[in-house]
DNA sequence: ATTATATGCTTGCTCTTGAGCGGCGAAACA
DNA sequence: TGTTTCGCCGCTCAAGAGCAAGCATATAAT
């Protein structure tokens, strides 16, 4: 195996477990202790894991705005959990808006087993995800680029959201927390995904465990806009009871759905 | 077997087994492990691969699959020698657009030496090329996604478009006919360039030479709407009369541009 | 015919790896 | 809290695999 290789498969377990040992590792890939110290070594020092003794743990971060390639490899088992409870909640037909995040592109594949999807999105991903399906209706906002981002934003993003109305909002974020509410990254995101709310009946909420009591740059609406909330792991105790209070429909894999 | 088709060949292992290894690829292609090396290196530098101590690592997160890219590489000579004389009459600070083509993302690659430009596009592949530019404004038209293509559509489409101006068009086809003028296989596509057409000061043609002579579904405009063609090859003295005659100025690589 | 490109070979040089060793950290226990 | 003990760490070294660069040759494009 080459060098590369193991080092990212060492992030990829670190996704998974959050944390690795260096014993164990030197035990699977069948490299020597020293080896895998150095590969911690490197991770860490491109910022990718936290060497601690005995091991090293992920690196959670999810107030900074990493760049979307290095933000789309973490927590791929919950998104993709997440992405097949959503579409549980999809029916044929239904049209709904997709937002520019690693989970919609989870989300976006998990729906292709669907029938005459409309789909609204600013993002080149999901369409680029999305262009082979036959008989779907994909509509692009239109918008400006966001440097950096497969993402469109800006007035024309939002008009052109606004010319549609759809059955469901499927929506992602950055933080989700009690008294801030939802919030992301990036005000112009944020501005496009309200723009989806807005032009949606039903609210659909995407978000992986660790979001929960994490507060992101700029506020996208009130934790109370959502209608469901669908997540990769049972919230705690005070969580279920706000979403039980507001009326809000909360969704995770122990349900059996 | 061609340099090429060893490189495509080394991409598709690439996509199966995730890595490969410089001594087995020498091995399975009967070429020197030098020979190997140097496609790994083309392949990082492209940005399919990633190279590492004794062979390389897939690259998934890349936004476009491989078929796309393999795709995009045929007959590159001729759409890479326009694509340079094209990026001749663009300066920095221009508004242009790029509609949906092979020559368009050549041309968009092309183009990223420049400053400051201003892109408006129907094309998710040019919108892909050019989502790491540095201060540009790459606008998107919006519109509906056509099936199986990587390009928006419809009335939406046509308005994102006119919504702007630009100062040059740079515009491909399939058909070019001295009677049937300029011609493409869609109307939906056709619709879309004549909008580009419609709001852009200059127009520019890119026409690779197996395009003279031969006739596409339907009808973009007459041939006098073009300002600047630009070719692969010197066309023959009949297509320079006409170009003389109409007032169009006709470059190609001969001419030491 | 001439230029450009691709290939193979050789020669140092670099990178990775595993082993050994002294030192440090952490947990258990007094 | 202080001490002990064990395991982990980082450093260094040497071996070996892999690599870049330059050059000569072969092949393809013009």
């Amino acid at each position: 195996m080459l060098a590369l290789e193991r080092r990212n498969r060492i992030l990829e377990e670190l996704q998974i477990k959050r944390q690795v040992v260096v014993s164990d590792l030197a035990r699977s890939f069948k490299v020597s202790e020293e080896t895998i110290r150095r590969d911690l070594d490197r991770l860490d020092k491109e910022g990718l894991a936290k060497k601690s003794y005995g091991g090293a743990v992920i690196i959670e971060d999810s107030a900074i705005d990493l760049p979307f390639n290095i933000r789309k490899k973490r927590n791929i088992p919950g998104k993709q959990k997440i992405a097949e409870l959503i579409s549980g909640l999809i029916e044929d037909g239904d049209h709904i808006t997709l937002d520019p995040s690693t989970t919609s592109v989870f989300i976006a594949k998990a729906l292709k087993e669907k029938r005459r999807l409309t789909v609204i999105t600013n993002s080149l991903e999901v369409m680029i995800e999305l262009s082979d399906v036959e008989s779907w209706n994909v509509i692009c906002s239109g918008g400006t680029m966001k440097e950096g981002y497969l993402a469109l934003t800006g007035p024309r993003a939002i008009e052109g959201i606004g010319a549609f109305n759809a059955d469901k909002a499927i929506m992602s974020c950055k933080g989700f927390d009690m008294v801030k509410g939802i919030t992301d990254g990036n005000e112009l995101f944020c501005e496009a995904k309200r723009a989806m709310l807005d032009n949606s009946r039903e609210h659909i909420l995407a978000v992986d465990h660790s979001k929960f009591d994490t507060i992101a740059f700029s506020k996208i609406c009130d934790m109370e806009r959502a209608d469901i909330i669908v997540t990769d792991e049972k919230p705690d105790e005070k969580w279920l009871d706000l979403f039980m209070r507001s009326g809000i429909r909360c969704i995770y894999p122990e349900d059996g759905i």
